[in-house]
DNA sequence: TATGAATGAGGCTTCATTCAT
DNA sequence: AATGAATGAAGCCTCATTCAT
């Protein structure tokens, strides 16, 4: 039970004042753990993932940890509003401008594949025990709820046929993410968007001519 | 160090009351920590789950647990390896004797989803903090790499239009997974079936009409 | 969560086979954890000890600990037991023979000042922030809800006059406290088991007298 | 490094709402604290209680404690010099004034068991886990040191028989502070004060006609 | 083989304490 | 002085895994 002071004078001498612990300030800090938590996520999954590995991806001490999150799911919920707030509005507008199934398609795989290269292989396989993973990470999740609502928001505008929404928001997250596993660089995604589209938007003429 | 299935029924078969040298037929145990393991998988998440999770769903003792299995990942493994073993051989006939790309599409998604449902919830998401996963074992990548091999085949013999194969089967996979992941019934299964082969059936032609 | 395997080789090529820790038996290792309790909580008291004090003062391993016992209570608890059964039926039997006053209380002293010796400075005062703890550990505790039993018998039996049993109880036991910290060897012993017997003895004819 | 009282109000007097320059007295924040640790030590033990347990009952913020005192122990004996400093004073002339024991007596059990009441709960045992501990604190040792030499005053002017003045000394404080643990009321203070005022007087009798 | 106790790494969380502001 | 975020030691406990029997 007793404390013993914590060694704030480390090796090196030039750690005082002005660039100490302080540089890093309140809402700094909380952002730091995001990112770390968001890379942490996306490399081995929320599941796999520990409170531990998310420090660890930081420069802050174990306890700093709780003055800002109780858990981890607490940062999974911060980590679910900032994308909600920052990455996702524009596809919505996107998809909600399409005037047909075409734009909306290669608006939603365009976007899609453009995130997997830019999180650079966050989705590809991890080499742990030879098994592929797939998480669902915060934004990923919920950006499959926005896309239902947007499906649905669609075929009641006449943009997509009245097939199975739930099903059809589902087969484009599963096209989506097996086809970026394999991504390689910008022309792929480019193909990637363009097959996923056609397909897709062939499979919606068929469904809808018989549904 | 790989896991064999033990071969003998030991030394002990009257131990159990009742039931005679029955009660350790060989293999009993393996098959009594893969139904444990099924089952936990299934209650908690894969994640979630602890060897001593499955253990304890056991009458066995801990130690018991490593004489067939190394972790918990190779657990998954068998679990996966059981099904596609059950399951292949007859999709790969079934496949090769199609006639047409409707027989070749229903054939495979609908060996598929009937796999994912007698796996009962093997696949599922758990509630949650427990998200979604799924590895490609080496059995569910020799299915892939045979689906691969099977479009070939197809195309070869004009069962289905001359398209990218490797992306075809690509997205028929992550198709079948996502669907795979919402089965609650035969009745879903019936559904998903034809709303998959139907979706891809019409992709199909809308790709082979540009490509 | 990869736990990496413990190393058990140790530096001592001398340790496998007959002396390793299979030397130590289940049941030995439970009277190891409460020794190893009974001397921490004697030394540091019930309440400041951690179960790791516990653990530390064992040669056993962290994880042991929770092999035999859930929590600290829980050995508390054990000890209390153990104490039950094994010291107190003599102190008992000698009170419970008394024929008169003088008897029981050199008795209930003598048997205090003696364990207080035994326990080699026990009761004494801690070093740690020059501040003098007296615990209750669990024989102690014990210890005096026997003493106001005994006390109730003894009134009933006629052996000690019809004063307030749970006062005089408390008396006792603060006397006996007290006078046990500055003891320095038998003959100390003998003087202050002397001296409370005396005080007390003289005390009860004056509170009988009144009372 | 010692605790002192702050001498000035501060620089920012006007800082709480309505009632200006009186709501930053000196030594307010100190009592503040000494207020929430006596609560907080009778609500859930001392042993159990933690230094933030008494910051969080204060509305001050952490470092400000350390402005005050140096640990919990320290508060604990503020708490108890508290007494001391008001107590002492008055029961030194009383007993100094004594003209027979029994005076000598019931003014040193019955100023200690009002101090204990009024420190409502400070020395009383806790639920269960946290059990009774007592300190002895700077002024409460002087406290015994000075009953010590009451005592001896007492005997060379006859109002106390010639006995073994440490061990009386001894006594008195055991008696005193066990006897302190249980009581619940001032009914319950006088006639604690009357039972060991007549236990001692008694005890003194017969230790004389002996010694 | 089966058993199950032992092991110790490591996850989670709270704590006492410091210190820049 | 007062503040309150940062720190990291250390408590608690569970886990995967080993190994003597």
């Amino acid at each position: 039970m007793e404390a013993k002071p914590p060694d704030h004078s480390g090796t090196d001498g030039a750690r005082r004042r002005g660039n100490g612990r302080r540089a890093r300030t309140k809402t700094q800090n909380r952002d730091i753990i995001l990112a770390a938590a968001r890379q942490v996520f996306a490399e081995m999954g929320f599941a796999a993932a520990t409170v531990r590995d998310v420090i660890r991806a930081t420069p802050l001490a174990a306890g700093t940890f709780y003055n800002y999150f109780k858990s981890k799911e607490e940062v999974y919920q911060a980590l679910r509003d900032e994308v909600a707030l920052a990455v996702r509005p524009g596809l919505r507008a996107r998809r909600r401008a399409a005037g047909n199934a075409g734009e909306f398609l290669s608006a939603t795989f365009g976007s899609f594949f453009a995130a997997a290269l830019d999180h650079g292989g966050s989705f590809a396989p991890r080499p742990a025990a030879a098994l592929r993973f797939r998480m669902d990470t915060p934004e990923v999740l919920a950006g499959i709820a926005e896309l239902k609502e947007d499906i649905e928001d669609a075929m009641a505008r006449g943009v997509l046929p009245p097939v199975d929404g739930g099903r059809l928001a589902t087969a484009i997250t599963g096209l989506g993410f097996e086809l970026s596993q394999d991504l390689n660089g910008p022309a792929e995604a480019a193909a990637s968007t363009d097959f996923a589209t056609r397909l897709v938007l062939g499979g919606l003429g068929a469904l809808a001519s018989k549904a």
